[in-house]
DNA sequence: AAGGTAAATGAGACTCAATAGCATTTATAC
DNA sequence: GTATAAATGCTATTGAGTCTCATTTACCTT
């Protein structure tokens, strides 16, 4: 029936699904469940945070999403798997999320005391201050903290 | 009155303070509000999760304690800040936590998009398996998952 | 050492992200 | 088209973490 590229594999393809995949394709930023359900329904379509939850959960589980817990946030947002390794900084006023461009483990090794672990993969996130809110730069917005 | 040592600068001493702090000098590994609070009351004395929570707060507030999120480990875990920059490896089959030794972010300049991003810090998680959870190792543990 | 006072605690109610249950609907195989 | 296993709609529940407020406590002052 073409089209279908991009659908992760072996899932049936049902309404809910095509409109979790939509939103996460155009988000240009990891969403929050709860904003991704907002986005369904600011379309035009139902939708319900138990259903978005369950599809998340499969679409992480198929490797087809990626799921992220920002420290000091305490909701788990999701990105679509784009299969570019990437990791974010966070601001700790704003909580606004950056994206960087490179990471520290491409040529690190990690040592260990139990020197059997087999190692797959890393969590990285940094945080600080963007540039608005970094106080040093007069960032109004560093205030209410 | 000598003897304080370790305490944290400009606190009130009270005894749930001082039975947080005790359990976590002799923890061997981060700990979850619950779980020192369940410490504290094998020790013979009262606590109640909510003063454990806001002692905790306040800890890492002063700085002396580590507020750490593992992924897929959803509760927050806490540890005495011993001042030692410090990450985990976490086995994804029994969850338990592998501290490591080194650390990638000694030698690196993240790249971001804001450039005037100020980072101030870094988390850090590595999952795999451990050495008895490995399937490639024959690993019974693994089983389970 | 006693008293005053601001801060901390005890105890429980509450919030809200996330999950579980179950009756109904829907996608795909036949 | 029909069967049927799976997914969804929708509600109720869980559980980590927070909030509230009356009571108690640490510690400063005298």
């Amino acid at each position: 029936m073409g089209e279908d590229r991009g659908w992760p594999e072996g899932l049936k393809k049902t309404k809910p699904r095509e409109h979790v995949l939509e939103v996460l394709e155009k988000a240009d930023k990891p969403m929050s469940a709860m904003e991704i359900c907002s986005a369904i329904e600011k379309g035009g379509n139902a939708s319900w945070i138990s259903t978005v939850y369950r599809i998340l959960e499969l679409f992480v589980k198929k490797g087809a999403v990626n799921k992220i817990n920002m420290m000091g946030n305490e909701v788990a947002v999701f990105e679509l798997n784009r299969f570019h390794h990437k990791h974010y900084a966070v601001c700790i006023s704003c909580h606004k999320i950056f994206p960087m461009r490179n990471c520290p483990m491409e040529r690190f090794l990690p040592s260990l005391d139990d020197d059997e672990f087999h190692v797959l993969g890393h969590n990285l996130e940094v945080y600080g201050y963007c540039g608005r809110c970094d106080p040093e730069n007069g960032g109004e917005e560093a205030a209410k903290e």
